[in-house]
DNA sequence: TTGTAAGCGTTATCAC
DNA sequence: GTGATAACGCTTACAA
């Protein structure tokens, strides 16, 4: 049975373009137009347009021309659509602990950078989540509402409970911070608890006997640096340990509980903070006090950034390897999303001392 | 002529549920399927998702409770396809200065979060553009692929070619960075010339007469900055002009120039540096080189990035109000793609004296 | 190697 | 207020 139904979308394309209006959005081609243009069906431009080795050489050239010419670009939204993958990736900073002046390094930075080049290696799109996306329940409906095909997190943040959560569902998803092996996900980052033995390590090497650990161990990044870090003043009976508490990660904020720490309490000869720029806020608070570094006390930071190095005096820091993070971070998830089971990964970890 | 026809989206979304498996991506759902469930048809569930005030009360809830009941999303894809608007915005950065420990500032970071809650605000998805989309066609092709309805580029960055050529197309997009009255486009940012001239006021104070400026003068922001200062320095016989030009943003590469450049140069008096970061990056330099700040030399960064305050010395800057930036580019961007010209804004901009 | 037909899941339009 | 129907623009089966 013949019907003579006319479809819809076989429009005016080759009128629309005698107008000699330059290409613009008021005048949308789609396939069906490069199709008729090209003297071919639908289907054969979409297979020149997915590099389909099944067409005719000619017919693909001829196709190729007409689509430059008219400036067509497969409309992506009828892509995904279509196919079951939306080629998207959504991606969540910890902007709560970061936004307005409270920055802790440009290190959150530097690992975005690699992300979003992994992933256009890989022709995935960066969604990058609204601040508040914070609970399994709303990142599950990004997955249903097919906006994105799985989640990176950059972070754990104060995010554990929700991370947990989403583990027992079967989003894909995989996480920079903390790498422990009894969490239910893939985790990526460097050996925090090793970072925090290299720091009592040097603090044992210097003679340091009252520590003092600098960070909020509400990050589970954070906490694993406190607890190697205690793990090496427990095998010493004369070393002392004590924790501030900063929950906000601004330069600021540091500086000030750092200043008001040695008001009140005894001098530490070795203080580990979360980051560098951390670290740099406490050798300014501890110098307006008269209290130097490394004269009265040794100091180790986190992540090397680039000034840590000639910073005066020069810190002493552990670094991450974050250049590799961004390709690693969406390699496993791709194989999440695949259906392959991906395991956390550790990086490579190791202190570089310097002057403090 | 009424005819049989069996819809193919009426599924068995009844039958799927009582297996008892939890709600995943294994079993998707669909509007029609709520629309049989709650006894309603397609476009009734689209207008109670669609907050419309035409639906009953009663039909309302009941469609809302068998929605949530069943973890539905609308899918996004289809959404977009069936709209003329794709509500998604791509942002495009400058990653290329920015990557691999060539962070200037984290400022561009501050900008970014701006952004994203600005646009989350508006329920648009924020697309962040792979590294190398750099030419005009690029971008012009995203949307036409509806990718996004517009763009915001922050930092000029060495796209200005580009952006011309962007403006010349009905494209809408808006851009952080120099705010140039005879530009085509709508551009936010401080008033650099106005920060050059602050800068330059400061050293006529402090009476130096070797004026050093560090920075790519390629880029925008920074040309104005430089040309700020330059008109200071031009109303006074007896001061002189150099520059430094640094490609590279980064904190080391800064260093190495600002130490080059005291081997074989007049040590400078005065130092405007294109940003905070660079600005200890020369103070540093110099300091190994005994040429110290403030008692050798006036130094002006820009930025007023925290830990500029606790420096030592603590660094005069230009601050710039970022915390303003994201709601105004959004703002304006959103004016465009509503058909309405927008106009370029200079943010307030003063300098922050401090020791050096 | 290419074409035909049938959806993907939504919303706009128009009827009732 | 609500429903039937027709697009939106693409890709996958399947047929030729």
């Amino acid at each position: 049975m013949k019907v003579g139904k006319k479809p819809g979308n076989d429009s005016v394309a080759d009128t629309r373009n005698r107008q000699g209006a330059k290409p613009s959005r008021s005048m949308p081609i789609n396939m069906g137009d490069i199709a008729r243009l090209a003297n071919v069906s639908k289907p054969t431009v979409s297979r020149v347009l997915n590099d389909s080795p099944l067409v005719n050489k000619d017919t693909r050239e001829r196709v190729l021309e007409v689509a430059r010419a008219h400036g067509y670009a497969v409309n992506r939204n009828a892509q995904k659509l279509r196919q079951l993958r939306t080629s998207t990736i959504a991606v969540l900073l910890d902007f709560g602990s970061h936004r307005r002046g409270r920055i802790g390094d440009p290190f959150v930075f530097e690992l975005l950078a690699g992300v979003s080049e992994a992933l256009s290696i890989r022709n995935q799109d960066l969604l990058l989540s609204p601040p508040g996306l914070t609970d399994a329940r709303t990142c599950i409906d990004l997955l249903r509402a097919r906006a994105a095909d799985g989640f990176i997190f950059l972070g754990q943040g104060e995010r554990e409970p929700m991370l947990h959560e989403l583990a027992r569902s079967d989003a894909p998803f995989v996480v920079w911070g903390a790498v422990d092996p009894a969490d239910s996900y893939c985790a990526v980052g460097s050996d925090n608890r090793l970072g925090g033995n290299l720091a009592g390590d040097q603090f044992v090497k210097r003679g340091a006997k009252h520590w003092l650990f600098i960070g909020d161990i509400g990050h589970a990044e954070i906490r694993l640096r406190y607890e190697g870090m205690s793990e090496i003043a427990a095998r010493h009976d004369d070393v002392s340990v004590e924790h501030l508490p900063v929950r906000d990660m601004a330069f600021n904020a540091v500086h000030e509980a750092a200043a008001a720490w040695l008001k009140n309490h005894r001098a530490p000869d070795a203080v580990f903070a979360f980051s560098d720029t951390a670290a740099m806020a406490v050798i300014s608070a501890f110098r307006a006090a008269g209290h130097l570094a490394p004269r009265d006390y040794s100091l180790v930071g986190y992540n090397d950034i680039p000034p840590a190095a000639h910073f005066s005096p020069s810190i002493t820091t552990i670094e991450q390897e974050t250049h590799l993070a961004g390709a690693i971070l969406v390699e496993k998830l791709m194989q999440q999303i695949e259906g392959i089971r991906a395991r956390s990964a550790m990086l490579p970890t190791r202190i570089i001392v310097r002057e403090t």
